[in-house]
DNA sequence: TGTACATCAGTGAACGCGCGTTCACTGATGTAC
DNA sequence: TGTACATCAGTGAACGCGCGTTCACTGATGTAC
């Protein structure tokens, strides 16, 4: 019971309107899909009139756009605590931080949906677009680490290896981790990024072919 | 300049109003993502009352449906025809399926985006979900000559390298091969779908590590 | 070949709905003195 | 501490819009004889 979010302030009308229509976004995003979410519905669970939005954000797009901010931050985040938590072995730390993507992704599905399927313009705000690049910068820095314990004659470069364990990643999210119950999935979504990435880690050489 | 398909029929009313609102479906969907159709539009496109397309769909929905089945049937045939020119490699064979997932979202946008991200059931609908399981099967019938070639002691499951495979391209179409022309793209989504293919294949020791 | 009829693919008007957004407003909160 | 005022976060009513869908209809096409 209580308020959403752990903030008690009752005073003012409403006390957080703003992070309460975002808490809404959330909540009607995962359960709805990225469309799935109105203005009017968000004001609705947040308790005000369907004009009092407007004080916070500039219209709909601009709610999202936070909603896909607030989640590039967290992400960034979790991303960058896995990375230090399996240091100083890069190895490790680059599989740490590929496990740290699906865990985000399972567990805040409506800020991944935001982020990345809500058609959500990136670009479009300095914010969000900071927030993005220091998410990928984590991936791109581990796969530098890593990068440079391989042998010299036959490495790809460093950010082509963090794009395609990010493909990896999103694809898997995107196919086997959401989705209809009925999509038999034979073998997990963190089962599927664990063997993939060995498999594809022993095909830079960073493993040994036991 | 005469019809969008090759079909000339003069004839009745329309002529082939059902095709031609799967094709003003399509546009919509390219133009607009997935949720910028409208059964309204799709009518005013093909040139008929907004009544008119429940003579052929029960609705919104089911054209819908209607333009994935058809896209998962293009991809399934374009799919197969790859793997067989392919053949009798299965290691040249299962590339070049790779390489047709590719061509395929990128010559059928709206087809693709129909298929994976309109938040169609296919499940809901048994001729989508024969359609889907044609084209999945192309994927794990090449995975599984591949893994015929591999070294019994370290051979994941075959349906498990499809799934990776699966999910490597699904990630690089929708990271890298759609979206914001500002998405910094250091690599082209072919590139990355090779480079990464290759590691990947080197990983299950099927190509020598040169 | 011609006619009577059934079928079928379209029309056009209407419906109820919920949306995003704007507007003048009000009442609570914060601040200067 | 008390008062006057500015600011600010909300209200509530209204708008225009386009949607999906239904309905009785109509006119063209196909068919039986």
């Amino acid at each position: 019971m209580g308020q959403d979010t752990k903030k008690p302030r009752k005073g003012y009308h409403h006390g957080n309107l703003r992070q309460a229509l975002v808490d809404a976004t959330l909540s009607l995003i995962e359960e709805k899909g990225p469309q799935g979410f109105t203005l009017a519905e968000a004001a609705r669970i947040a308790g005000v009139s369907p004009a009092a939005p407007y004080r916070h954000f500039k219209g709909r797009e601009d709610l999202i756009e936070e909603v896909a901010r607030q989640g590039f931050d967290m992400f960034a985040d979790v991303m960058e605590a896995a990375h230090d938590a399996g240091n100083p072995s890069p190895l490790s730390a680059f599989e740490a931080v590929g496990r740290a993507y699906l865990a985000f992704a399972r567990q805040h599905p409506g800020h991944y949906i935001a982020m990345f399927e809500s058609g959500v313009a990136i670009s479009r705000n300095a914010d969000l677009s900071m927030a993005a690049d220091r998410a990928m910068s984590v991936l791109t820095g581990a796969a530098e680490a890593l990068s440079a314990h391989l042998p010299l004659d036959r490495r790809p470069p460093s950010s082509m290896i963090s794009h395609h364990i990010w493909a990896l990643s999103h694809g898997i999210v995107e196919l086997f981790a959401r989705g209809e119950p009925g999509q038999r999935a034979p073998f997990s979504p963190e089962e599927l990024l664990e063997t993939g990435t060995l498999v594809y880690l022993r095909g830079l050489g960073l493993i040994s072919p036991d």
